[in-house]
RNA sequence: GGCCAGGUAGCUCAGUUGGUAUGAGCGACCGCCUGAAAAGCGGUAGGUCGGCGGUUCGACCCCGCCCCUGGCCA
């Protein structure tokens, strides 16, 4: 049986099918969602209670401290060993996320030149006091191509561009991912709700988070250093609760642009994964969406 | 009832000493995306400038009346 990946934009209902298939066909899930790596960050990401795992191993999950900075090479390379060890135990993986960079790390043939934290400083150092333009410029003069991909304002794409040109020596030119079939022979399934249904369905969700003590965990994980963390702290829903707490609006208010934050996700989650042709899109309202996926897998449809 | 302030983009507001609104931020829509990706960056569409009259070559701007909102006084 081939591995699987769920994808698509949030609150469609990927978690419940990734369990539903691993079920079904002697699989295990392997989280791809940024934010879920995050121990201690559950309300607030949606992240599947043991409970609801009903005894299907999640791999992936819980894996940083919210005083950690993400990492997609870091991910992949963990991602691929799950993957691998899986395959070779005879267990079907099932890719479950809405981290479109995270599913492609795993599933396409990227490649991440490394990185330096110390470069890292003084790049940002130099973006601060010089600007981004500035910056864009010296990269233009360095490699043409990439300074044409990224924008004179994107201030982070070009300390990244330069610093990997400062680190192996060569241009940066951003490989972009070959439109080949993806690895292990995954298929790829994506989950998609009509619009105005889908953001009934946030806003709703982001109630019920608020409801369920999001801000009670967002608290706890302030003590744990949320504050310090790069990533976590912009975690949609913390994000926002840590301005609450900074007294820059109330709680709910904070729901309310937890709301439309996540709504605007969900259109950026939907622009990134429209591209992939590789995607079998079914509508997570359908009510035999597990039989439907499982016919997509078996390939007589 | 009287006085004052205000009514400009979906929202909060700039602005025009009378000469086709360079409007801004947020929102909406669309897109980009290689070690922070629930991040980061960009593009586009939105206005009979509260209504009706008047003055003027020309009014969002001046005048009159009316409507609405907020405040103060009775």
């Amino acid at each position: 049986m081939r591995p699987v990946a769920i994808v698509g934009p949030t609150a469609t209902g990927k978690s419940a099918l990734g369990i539903a298939l691993a079920e079904r066909l002697g699989g295990e899930v392997i989280n791809a969602d940024a934010m879920q790596l995050y121990r201690g960050m559950d309300i607030g990401t949606a992240k599947v209670t043991p409970a609801e795992r009903r005894g299907v191993p999640h791999h992936l999950l819980d894996v940083l401290e919210v005083r950690e900075t993400a990492s997609v090479a870091a991910y992949q390379r963990q991602a691929r060993a799950v993957f691998s060890a899986l395959l070779d135990a005879g267990r079907v993986p099932v890719l479950v996320g809405g981290s479109g960079l995270y599913v492609q790390a795993v599933l396409d043939e990227l490649d991440f030149p490394g990185t330096d934290p110390g470069l890292r400083v003084r790049l940002e150092g130099e973006l601060a006091a010089a600007g981004a333009p500035a910056l864009h410029a010296r990269l233009a003069g360095l490699d043409p191509d990439a300074a044409r991909s990224i924008l004179p304002s994107n201030g982070r794409r070009i300390v990244r561009a330069l610093e990997v040109m400062e680190l192996t020596g060569r241009p940066f030119s951003a490989t972009l991912p070959r439109p080949g079939p993806a690895r292990y022979g995954t298929v790829l399934i994506g989950l998609d709700v009509d619009t105005a249904e889908l953001d009934t369905r946030v806003d709703a969700r982001v109630a019920r988070m608020f409801a369920a003590g999001l801000a009670a965990e967002v608290r706890e994980l302030e003590n744990q250093g949320l504050r310090e963390g790069r990533t976590a702290s912009r975690a949609l829903g913390y994000q926002q609760v840590l301005a609450a707490f900074d007294g820059d609006c109330d709680l709910d208010a904070a729901a309310t642009e937890t709301a439309r934050a996540t709504r605007r996700f969900v259109r950026r989650q939907r622009s990134w994964f429209r591209r992939d042709a590789r995607i079998t899109w079914l509508d997570a309202t359908r009510p035999d969406l597990a039989d439907a996926a499982l016919v997509r897998l078996s390939g007589n449809f």
